[in-house]
DNA sequence: AATTATTTTAACCATATGGTTAATTTACTA
DNA sequence: TAGTAAATTAACCATATGGTTAAAATAATT
């Protein structure tokens, strides 16, 4: 029979498509058990509790997604724009990879906020941490904090929202074409980073 | 004793309001007969099933959601920068008095793509339509239809992000103040108009 | 090999949940 | 006002669901 650590990751891996497919609510344990390949009472072996198991892949996946962006806008070795196209690309290129992923984190953290909190802390992303952006950032840009903020939300709203909204913009703008979609998001990161640069100079 | 209408109007705000809150999943049917103050048999008695209820809800959001950007966009009557501040502004008041609407449009369409061509249908929003605004809002911008669709989804991501993005943002960028990320809203409307307009002069 | 500890499962359990039904109440109508 | 139709409810029902338990299978230890 297979060895423990090997049962573990079975389970985290059917956890993690199922959670980000169905969310929370939506998910059923059998159907993260049927997927592992195991028995249900495994699940309760492991990870006492679907709220337990659930927090630990909404943990990792938060620390997946987000240490990126402080880690590459703060440092020195790259110019602004270096930074903001390595962090650009790289995001999205990430999101295409799992691109159900922001609809689950949207989801998840609008129905739990008081979450942000301590998975936040979990990953290491604590008030400090936030606070040396929120300093760096400004300085870097030559612009107040205020504004450093329009940028960043900018950025984000542009990486982020086109996956989220895919299906309506699909329809909308796309005649349902996916392929069509695919090409205009990798086109995408060039335009982002050429948007929040303007931002920058006006 | 209460009238018909009267019900059926309590049960619709009721379900709405839940069904906003908690998503199609996550929704109880004793929940939404509860806050609308019945027996929850009246639910079924109005409307035969939590899916059929919930259809009637998503439609309802729809109709309220989508209309309003090819109205405007295409309006003769105005330049395009007027129709711009007018959809952008009208755009973010009305997901201020309705802050989970996004969240829960993303969720549900993300969830179950393949409604949308009929609840689109249903709002009268149709192939004609859509071609409609596809055609006309090029000309009218003097712009490829490509990068009409990329003006398009940049307004579009910049009005609705920061709503379904609010907890996150609200802890990385405006230390939990709300206050602070109101204000910040309230001045974005006129900032995404900039932004959206020097994509179309450059 | 015998014993002990760990992993896995089958069978349950209590409760939640969407939905139904038959009876009761209210509103309408002749 | 009697009688009929519509609205509302209390009590159920079947199933889904998260979780538990005791036994079986496997691995580790002596």
């Amino acid at each position: 029979m297979v060895k423990a650590q090997d049962t573990e990751t079975q389970i985290l891996d059917a956890a993690r498509r199922v959670f980000i497919r169905k969310g929370l609510s939506g998910a059923r344990m059998q159907e993260i058990a049927d997927e592992a390949g195991i028995n249900k009472a495994l699940l309760h072996y492991y990870f006492r509790s679907k709220e337990k198991l659930f927090d630990v892949i909404l943990r990792e996946t938060f620390a997946k997604i987000f240490p990126s962006l402080p880690d590459l806008m703060i440092n020195p070795q790259l110019t602004f724009r270096e930074s903001l196209t390595k962090f650009v690309d790289g995001y999205i290129t990430a999101i295409q990879h799992n691109p159900f992923l922001p609809a689950f984190v949207i989801n998840e953290i609008n129905q739990n906020p008081d979450k942000i909190a301590q998975v936040f802390e979990t990953i290491g992303f604590d008030g400090a941490k936030i606070k040396q952006v929120q300093e760096v950032l400004p300085q870097r840009l030559g612009l107040s904090k205020e504004k450093t903020r329009e940028v960043i939300v900018t950025v984000i709203s542009l990486c982020v929202f086109p996956f989220v909204g895919k299906p309506v913009l699909k329809t909308l703008l796309f005649d349902n074409d996916d392929k069509a979609f695919e090409d205009f998001l990798e086109e995408r990161k060039a335009r982002v980073v050429e948007i929040a640069m303007s931002m920058i100079q006006s």
